[in-house]
Order: structure tokens, then C-alpha cells, then sequence
DNA sequence: AGTAATTACGAGGTACGTAACAATC
DNA sequence: GATTGTTACGTACCTCGTAATTACT
């Protein structure tokens, strides 16, 4: 007995002609004729009652087929606990405070394996740090390294923050601006940033945020609305556009490293993922 | 995925080494080392940690072997489902008022198909009529014939009973008895009788039986034992023996005729047994 | 040395598709 | 006449066993 004979089996009660299920299964109606011959024989009893041209399931057969589906269930739950475990071996979960870190993490992991997967998620410092130690992600990124004996950490990116000013805006022409200048002033924000909403909610205590949770609707906002809008120096960044002038923020606070963290204790995909940042991270140092 | 597959990765976590799982299906090791790393393969992941010269399951290769137990066990109950209905349909369920005609009937159809099981009850007529009409029993045995629109009966046996008297008793030289005559005596009586045992209830009210319900020990005591037997003209019946002697009983309850009847609307098979039957019948009353 | 797992290679078996057939709607 | 299920036949593929290989105990 075969599971794809019982395969069969269910296809030709769902069908409920042989042509059709075999059809359905790629096969021809003689291979399935025959194939199911075969599982009668072996089970001693007619599965079908059968005229010239046509057949149906019989009181035997809709038993068989009870056994059948219950156990082409199982093999269906096993088949997904492995394809779930093999997305799980391919998949790199990051918490991070901010999302261009992990865009960056990502373009490092994909360049040099293309089917992985970079599973980013913007959460709290608190929270990236605790998931890191319980195992609910595999890198975490904080503005700080994460020194513990079970941890190692290091540089991935620093991002700097600009105001995006659109044509015909009365900062226009700065070659600088600080937080203090900018307060005040209506801007459009895209939502998912963590730890640089913090950032704008401190620095600029007096200023109104159109918050865009939409990356893509955020970016098409961008174009064409007269608002103010942040950037950064990232280089997955695009929020960039020709109608508007990038102008940096001076304040220390517009200055941010991220750092990635890993356990020791990691997989050897993760401490692959790891090292990747750490070279990229020492290459950036010597140039 | 096949069925065998799985069956292999059980047998290998059963016996711990592959070499001995081999030897347990029959395969070479060879063979078994590449299908189960084909199953691997279709699943994406290695179920087995090896070394050059061993393997164990890992946890992948536990949770594989959880579900691959599961399906076997559903596959056991499929086969084993079927298993029984190939076994129903082999065997003919009998209720019989007494057990000679069971073993004639037995004997028909043994004669005519040598796989049929012919499974006999001994009990009440009211019970053989009941399981007959109920569907609970293939045939019925009584002393009359089942007159019903959905039945059919037959004569089947004309049994006649014989006192087995010992050497050296009284009665020996007798060349017929009654029942008044051997009213009083004391008896070795097989168990399962049935009808005759009412028979005797009515007849002998004043003997004392010593009952055995195991044929064959009953068969060898009848041999060294000098109580009074009974045995009948039945061609099966084994129970005649050359130290003792068989009587006819005149009365008119020691002679029945065993009535077989079937419903009209049994399977093939059921018509099959009970036509030889009539046959049989009608071959007697022409000789 | 002995055992256990794995690969190379040739051979046998098995299930497939094509085609022809039979019978029903 | 179109559709459906079933056999006949030749072929391609696939899995097996034998034998050789490697490494561990």
C-alpha cells in the first residue's frame, strides 16, 4: 500500500470520475485504473462498485477512504511541521529599535544568501534586549551594545537625521538646523521608525506628526505634500526626492550607532549573519 | 514520501542501528541508507545526526518519527478493518440447535470451498430463529422448518439416537432400548448438545448426567469410563468406539430432523452454502 | 581487526503512456 | 457519437543487491 494510492483514493471520491482524478493527479486514467486495482487487490475487498463506464465507492470503499483521509491528514501536518521548520532555518528574526538598521542587516544577510529571510520587528530597547535573552529573536539592535558573558555585540550603522524640506519652505536655504528651530512645525512621519519617534516626541515637544504606518503610502505622501518630512544618511533610505533638500540636524541627539547583538550560544547561520555586520562594521572603520 | 519510508525510519529508531533495521526489513543496508536519506531530502532536513559509523535520531528525526508512528497506526487500523471484512466474508455464522447438523453443514461446504469458515452456535430454537431474522447469524438449524415469506429451509440431517453401552453392563446384549428403560441410569453427556439435552431433561427425569463441554476430553473418556453414553447415526459424529456398543432408542424422540434455513435475501455466498445443502437433501430422498 | 555507514555500478522489476477495445448515455 | 473504464504492449525509470570505500571503536 502507497500513500499515493491512497492519494488516489480521495481524489476519485472528490472527483467522482476517474478521468477527472486522474486529470487532477497528472496520471492516465489507465495508470489509475490499474493503481487502484492494485490497492483493491491488496486489500482483498472491492473499493468501487464498478459498470463498463462508470464507477462509485462502495460501503467498503467509503471506509477505506475514512483511513485514507485520516491518514493523508497526518502526513499533511508533517509536511507543514517541516516546511515550517525549514522557513524557521532560513528565517533571521531581528528586533530592532529602528528600521534602518535592520534594512541594512538584511542587505548584508541577502547579498550573501539570497534565500534567506530577515524577519525585521520595531520594539522598545527593553524589549529587543529581553527577546534576545529569551530566545524569541535571534540579533537584536540598540543604540547600545549589549554586554552580558552570553552576548556579543557590534557597530552596524550609523544613521544621522535630516529635515526634508520641500520647495518653497522658509528653511529652504539652511545649510543646518537644530531641534530648537524646527519645533513648532507640522511633519509628516512615517510610523514605524521606534526609537526615532522617541527622538521627535523629546526634541520637538511643540510640533504637530502626520503619522504614515504605510511605508509605500508614506513615500508617495512624500512627493507631494508640503510638509515638512525627516530622512536619514542610511542607505536603504529612499525617502529622499528632487523636490526636496536634505539639511542636517546638528544636534547629538540627531546622531544615532546602532548596534547589533547576538548570543554566543547562537546557531551557526546567525553567527554567520553576525559576522557579516562585524567585517562590514571593521571595513567601515579602516576606510 | 511512502508509506515504506516511514516504516523504515520507525524500525531504525526501534532497533537503534540501521544495520539491524536492515536485517528487520528484509533490505540491505545499502538500500536502507538511501531511502531514508531520500525521505530526508523531500523533507529539507537531516532526521539523523551521524558520525562515519552511527546514526541517532535527532529532535527533527523525533518529530518525524511522532508523525510517521501516528499514519503506521492508522494503516494498521485500515488494514486490519479490512482484514476482518475479508474474514466475514469467508465465514458463514450458523445457529444451531444441536451440533451435528452444524458439522454436516460444515462438511458441505468445506467439500465445495476449502477457505469458507463455517462458524456454529449452539442454542435455542428461539434463538436460532431470532439471530436468523435479527441478521446475526447466516443460517438457522432448528427441528422445524422456518415458514416465512423472507426465509427458505431445507432438510438438512436426520439424526437418530443410540445408547453407547460399555462391556460388561447390563444392557448390552439389548438389541433396542426406550427411554423408560433407561430412565434412572447414570450418564457421561457431551456439553454442547442443545436440543438433545432437552431430550434427555424430559425423557430420563430420574438419571443423573455427568456433563463434559470439552469434545475431545468427553471423546477420551467415553474410552475408560463405564458409565452409559449416547451417540447418534450422525456421520461426524466420532463418539462410537469398539469396547462399546451403539443401541438404537425406539421412542419417537430419539430421532429429529434438522431443518436448515436461510433468508431470501442473503449474499451470494449464504445461497451458495444453503443450495448444497439442498441439494443434498433432495440426493437422499432419491437414494 | 571488526563494525557501521556510505557511494559506484550493473540488473531486474515495476509503473507509466500510447493505443486499441468495450460498453454505456 | 462521445464519454468512461479497462486491457495489451513496449519503454523508461527507479530501487535493489553486490562490492568497494571510509572512518570509528
Amino acid at each position: 500500500m502507497e500513500l499515493e494510492q491512497l492519494r488516489q483514493l480521495a481524489t476519485v471520491a472528490d472527483e467522482g470520475t476517474m478521468q477527472a482524478a486522474a486529470m487532477r493527479l497528472h496520471l492516465s486514467p489507465s495508470a489509475l485504473s490499474r493503481s487502484l486495482r492494485r490497492l483493491e487487490d491488496e486489500l482483498g475487498q472491492q473499493l468501487f462498485d464498478r459498470t463498463k463506464n462508470s464507477m462509485r465507492l462502495n460501503e467498503r470503499g467509503r471506509l477505506a477512504l475514512e483511513h485514507a483521509r485520516a491518514i493523508l491528514a497526518e502526513e499533511r501536518r508533517l509536511r507543514d511541521d517541516f516546511a515550517a521548520i525549514a522557513k524557521r532555518a532560513r528565517t533571521i528574526r531581528v528586533a530592532s529599535v529602528a528600521p534602518a538598521p535592520a534594512w541594512r542587516l538584511s542587505a548584508l544577510v541577502l547579498a550573501q544568501n539570497p534565500t534567506a529571510i530577515v524577519e525585521p520587528d520595531i520594539v522598545s530597547p527593553e524589549e529587543a534586549r529581553g527577546r534576545l535573552l529569551n530566545g524569541t529573536c535571534d540579533l537584536a539592535v540598540t543604540t547600545d551594545p549589549i554586554a552580558l558573558p552570553i552576548t556579543r555585540s557590534t557597530a552596524l550603522l550609523h544613521e544621522d537625521l535630516y529635515a526634508n524640506v520641500p520647495e518653497g519652505h522658509a528653511l529652504r536655504d539652511r545649510d543646518s538646523l537644530t531641534f530648537g528651530e524646527l519645533d513648532g512645525q507640522s511633519f509628516l512621519v512615517y510610523g514605524g521608525i521606534g526609537y526615532w519617534h522617541e527622538i521627535h516626541e523629546r526634541m520637538l515637544p511643540h510640533s504637530h506628526f502626520v503619522t504614515q504606518p504605510d511605508r509605500i503610502v508614506f513615500l508617495q505622501q512624500v512627493r507631494t505634500s508640503d510638509l515638512l518630512t525627516f530622512t536619514t544618511n542610511a542607505p536603504e533610505n529612499t525617502s529622499a526626492h528632487e523636490s526636496r533638500k536634505a539639511i542636517p540636524i546638528t544636534d547629538a541627539e540627531a546622531h544615532a550607532t546602532f548596534w547589533l547583538s547576538m548570543r554566543t550560544d547562537a546557531p551557526a547561520t546567525i553567527q554567520a549573519a553576525f559576522a557579516l555586520a562585524e567585517a562590514e562594521s571593521e571595513r567601515q572603520q579602516d576606510g
